[in-house]
RNA sequence: GUGGGCGUAGCCUAGCGGUUAAGGCGCCAGGUUGUGGCCCUGGAGAUCGAGGGUUCAAAUCCCUCCGUCCACCCCA
């Protein structure tokens, strides 16, 4: 018998937290922002991928390295029922350096030059700007360990920003070494601030333990004397290094790409190595940057393939809505239907679906009244619609085999055959 | 993970201890018999975020939780 089941009260069900609804109102915003990155991505030649929103939970963790709160704290990491440890993706690069190396694109012609738009999780703590689930327009080129390259992809970003319309973005650009070059200077930086601890905050005392970059970027006014006297990178900087940066920026010069170099600028992943760089908007916010980017070198290795230089970045899409709002920038409006069938008899209503499915094989939108709608309903409705015409289909023109068609911008109404609407409506090609 | 602000119908807001929680937008209907955008009238829609407590009495005070926003942190 089976146990007597309490009538459960029905629960009102929210988005999860840090997530929301991609609601019509705001698709105007993501169309206009797809179409423009996929637009100047395939202008610069990159080709699209997308990985699975899911992946081995080691993709992420191997590479992303100690110390890093987007993978150590941040991720979602779940077993399926099979027992396979995963985890939803945290950021984009580690996985399509999976793809790169399971379908051997190394035997493509080098770099390989991709693209995605997808989105990310991460277990933060919303704000605005920050969200659980947020989605990237992510850049990556594989297989080029020159400067040119590394232009190239600021270009392309530069330029989406500059298609979207977004006034007063800044980019700012700095290296942050290699294997070769870094850790001698981490250990010096260590030893500098070894015996100055005390007289810095606690996030500090963390970051010299676990992201030492971090030190010379934090913003707390007691921690200012140390920075401003902490060694500075560019003076351990090994020769290839100081080169490949020299060359960006003489490349950036050369494209006139408007930079300033700040050399507290680090990298939260640890596969990042020499390039690093931001681009931030014209109203700074907490949650600034709008899309970042860097060569990660060694990345491809940690995943088990041949050693692979790279370089790409990575954009927030949410973002991008939020700056362009603040700048009440335009976007192309979401489209309104041409055609709206009101519709007054059991009859008529027949008549109005099958001059839909005409109206829409002739390429103009129409969507059909509800049922037992008064005609001023419909038409108040039609015009909620912002539809451009009204046909109206009552026993008078179900009698004759005709139409009234109203033009709601011009006030206009004529009469035509019924197998003349579409043709009337529809776009002339 | 830390600190702070805020949570009243789909949306915006009033009410801030005392009978049936008010208004605007939106939605639906009507303003005669087949005609929109403005206007007028009516209607539906709220366990006042959830739970607990104080009080004769709570949307109004207190606590906890949840959500949201802001700052830190981190980052897109």
């Amino acid at each position: 018998m089976p146990p007597e089941t309490q009538p459960e009260q029905p629960r009102k069900y929210a988005a999860p937290r840090g997530t929301s609804d991609l609601l019509p109102e705001d698709w105007p915003y993501w169309r206009y922002i797809r179409d423009t990155g996929e637009r100047v991505c395939e202008l610069f030649g990159y080709r699209r991928i997308e990985t699975p929103l899911f992946e081995d939970a080691g993709v992420f963790l191997r590479t992303a390295g100690a110390g890093t709160d987007v993978v150590e704290k941040e991720a979602y990491i779940f077993e399926d029922r099979g027992g396979d440890r995963l985890a939803l993706r945290p950021e984009g690069t580690a996985a399509v350096m999976r793809a790169y190396i399971e379908h051997g694109m190394s035997s493509q012609p080098q770099p390989v030059r991709l693209y995605y738009i997808a989105p990310n999780f991460r277990y933060d703590r919303p704000q605005a700007g920050r969200y659980r689930q947020h989605t990237q327009l992510g850049v990556e080129a594989v297989g080029e360990a020159e400067p040119l390259i590394d232009a190239e992809v600021i270009d392309l970003q530069a330029t989406f920003y500059r298609r979207l319309g977004l006034r007063g973005v800044t980019l700012k650009v700095n290296t942050i070494g290699d294997a070769a070059c870094r850790p001698a200077y981490i250990e010096a930086l260590r030893a500098y601030y070894r015996p100055r601890l005390d007289a810095v905050c606690a996030d500090d005392r963390m970051r010299f333990e676990k992201n030492p970059l971090r030190l010379l970027d934090c913003k707390e006014e007691r921690c200012q004397p140390a920075i401003a006297g902490a060694p500075r990178l560019r003076d351990y900087l090994c020769d290839p290094c100081r080169l490949h940066f020299e060359r960006l920026l003489a490349y950036l010069a050369a494209l006139s790409i408007v930079h300033t170099v700040d050399e507290r600028l680090v990298r939260g992943l640890d596969y990042y190595t020499r390039s690093v760089w931001e681009f931030h908007p014209a109203e700074e916010g907490a949650q600034s940057s709008i899309g970042s980017g860097g060569r990660y070198d060694g990345l491809v290795e940690l995943l088990g393939g041949a050693p692979t230089p790279g370089v790409g970045f990575g954009s927030g899409i949410e973002r991008l809505i939020l700056n362009l709002k603040r700048q009440e920038a335009a976007v192309p409006p979401a489209l309104a239907p041409a055609l709206y069938i009101a519709h007054l008899t059991p009859e008529a209503a027949i008549e109005a679906l099958r001059l839909a499915g005409a109206v829409r094989a002739a390429g103009a939108e129409a969507i059909v009244g509800p049922e037992g709608r008064s005609l001023k309903a419909q038409l108040r409705h039609a015009n909620a619609h912002r539809a451009r015409y009204v046909a109206i289909l009552g026993a008078r023109e179900i009698a004759s085999g005709e139409v009234t068609l109203r033009d709601l911008e011009d006030h206009s109404e004529r009469r035509l055959p019924l197998m003349d609407l579409a043709g009337a409506v529809a776009p002339h090609a």
